[in-house]
DNA sequence: GCCAACGTTGGC
DNA sequence: GCCAACGTTGGC
């Protein structure tokens, strides 16, 4: 049962929300986390939780939507035993992508990790944040 | 390309 | 255990 939401952050250069698409069908493992805030985050997904999926450096706003398809497992990039993360597949793109400007713009969303935790690139979104985020991108009742 | 923010490392 | 140095991220 899905109960958290989450926000994932991803240079579009490097990876990017259509790649994310054009592998569904097997999922991608959100590797080469290697930030303890982070992975904390990704230890604490459930499979089915949902996430904004967010272009940073080049886009800066919110393009889609991401689902958690399996738990938290050793990160197969590297032998250190510390790192773990998750694997994801696109759910759908959001019909209007949200600019990091509007994020800021709108006082609602002035708490938000993106907003004021810059670097962290797996972040926890509140239920309200979600609901508010989903309303700006078009995506009305959130899903 | 620059620089501020901030997490990590390592000497003591 | 503190803190300075260093590296990385990411907005601008």
């Amino acid at each position: 049962m899905a109960k958290n939401h989450w926000l994932f952050k991803s240079e579009p250069s490097v990876f990017s929300f259509s790649q994310l698409q054009e592998r569904r069908a097997k999922g991608t493992e959100w590797d080469g986390v290697r930030n303890y805030a982070a992975r904390n985050n990704m230890r604490a997904m459930q499979v089915g939780d949902l996430g904004f999926f967010y272009h940073s450096n080049e886009g800066l706003e919110i393009v889609g939507i991401a689902e958690v398809c399996a738990l938290a497992h050793p990160d197969s990039t590297t032998d250190d035993p510390r790192w773990e993360c998750v694997d994801i597949r696109a759910l759908k793109p959001v019909p209007k992508p949200v600019s990091l400007d509007a994020v800021k713009a709108n006082p609602k969303l002035k708490e938000m990790a993106l907003v004021r935790l810059g670097r962290l690139s797996v972040q926890p979104v509140t239920p309200a944040e979600w609901k508010e985020v989903c309303r700006m991108a078009g995506l009305d009742p959130a899903p």
